[in-house]
DNA sequence: GACGATCTTAACGTTAAAGATAAAGTGCCT
DNA sequence: AGGCACTTTATCTTTAACGTTAAGATCGTC
């Protein structure tokens, strides 16, 4: 994780975080309450400086009621494009 | 992350990945090449039965070429419905 | 100035991710 | 049957997430 591009990423998703709680008026020790998720964890995610699990990103987008894919940067920016992706469906079968 | 959401979330990802990858036509071993985590670690996070860092699914999300929030269970695609909030019942005031 | 609330950072222990490697399990061939 | 490509599982080591506790740091407001 010692990427730039990583290091970027995880600062964005924090303070994708952050702005999210803040919106809502939550202290750190709420969302932590919230999320079971101890305050001084959270504050390591909202700057940066941890590179949270899976499940723990989802527990902090449950509690702040936001899909946990907004809180994650799409690679392009800041802002997302909402990009929908290919997404269309594919059949794996007539690969193998 | 004994909780049954989680576990489907992580196992909701692992197969997007498997989609994804097998829709590339790539074997877990040249994923591995692609994003220099080991075949097995691969294979644990595919079958849901690891749960994986941001930088990790990030990493994956590269090598596949796709935006990491795909790789999420989140409405944007194929995912289910998710129904809103899901959950929509506690009162945050009450933590102000 | 002192206070309260908020956030940050550090230290320490527990738990688990991630790496490497090797082994065992699949399925598909000729 | 044997071999081959792919995947899973198992073991081990290193690294880091997370919780707890405690200590600073920054705000305000009185």
């Amino acid at each position: 994780m010692a990427d730039d591009a990583e290091k970027e990423l995880l600062a964005d998703a924090g303070y994708r975080i952050r702005e999210t709680r803040a919106a809502q008026g939550l202290s750190l020790d709420q969302l932590a309450r919230l999320t079971g998720i101890s305050a001084p964890a959270l504050s390591l995610i909202e700057t940066g400086k941890r590179d949270p699990r899976l499940t723990t990103l989802k527990r902090i987008a449950d509690a702040l009621r936001v899909p946990p894919a907004t809180l994650i940067a799409d690679g392009s920016g800041t802002a997302e494009p909402s990009a929908s992706s290919s997404s269309g469906g594919y059949d794996l079968r007539e690969y193998q």
